[in-house]
DNA sequence: ATGACGATTTACT
DNA sequence: GTAAATCGTCATA
């Protein structure tokens, strides 16, 4: 599998949460370790105009810094005081628009996922479907924190997004509305969320 | 300095 | 179905 290139994140938002279902992060552990994925739900957050994003208004604080970079970086932010969530910026630099990754169908390092997802729940509780299946379950996943914010992805050796061989059919992908953002008023209702049809991981019916 | 709240998950009734 | 967990960020003063 290639990575793909810089190209591929420069346009729009609601065209690269699109094209990028099917493909597949892979994360290289500082232990060694390698975890990866396939993305199988995406949600586009626009910047100015989109109520529903961190950079509503053009709003531009140390937290939402990473949208302001050009496509191909990572945005990851803390939320609920316990939560984390992992986006792809993309367009072109100062334009602040980012991909949230909702879900992922698990593919190599199932087990570790699983050792870093078992907190309260037991580790044999875990079916397969709880390890990627929601925005913060990922990160867990994954251990993805702050520390991950503002990584370059087509730069990093050990973290990147690849292109699997098979491109999906539009018949094969649900576009909804997003989930959470309620108080977003008109833009909450924009089909923005983008998932693969019948596909187990995807986080909520 | 203070207060309200969130691009969520989990457990419990 | 509802609520708790839990704290950084942002807006207001």
């Amino acid at each position: 599998m290639k990575r793909l290139n810089r190209s591929f994140y420069t346009k729009p938002v609601t065209e690269v949460a699109r094209a990028l279902l099917g493909k597949v992060i892979r994360y290289q552990l500082p232990s060694g370790d390698v975890l990866s994925g396939m993305i199988v739900e995406t949600e586009a957050y626009l910047g100015a105009e989109d109520k529903a994003s961190h950079a509503y208004n053009l709003r531009r604080t140390e937290r939402n810094e990473a949208m302001y970079e050009k496509g191909g970086h990572a945005y990851v932010y803390f939320t609920y005081g316990l939560h984390h969530c992992f986006n792809i910026v993309t367009g072109e630099k100062d334009d602040p628009q980012a991909c949230l990754i909702r879900a992922l169908e698990p593919l190599a390092g199932l087990s570790v996922m699983r050792e870093f997802r078992s907190g309260k729940i037991k580790r044999d509780k875990l079916k397969d479907r709880d390890l990627c299946s929601g925005p913060a379950k990922l990160c867990q996943a994954f251990g993805f924190d702050l520390t991950h914010n503002r990584i370059d992805l087509y730069r990093h050796p050990e973290l990147e997004v690849l292109c699997a061989s098979n491109e999906l059919k539009d018949e094969d992908v649900v576009t909804t509305t997003r989930v959470g953002v309620q108080y977003a008023e008109a833009w909450a209702r924009k089909p923005l969320r983008f998932y693969i049809s019948n596909n187990p991981h995807v986080s909520v019916k």
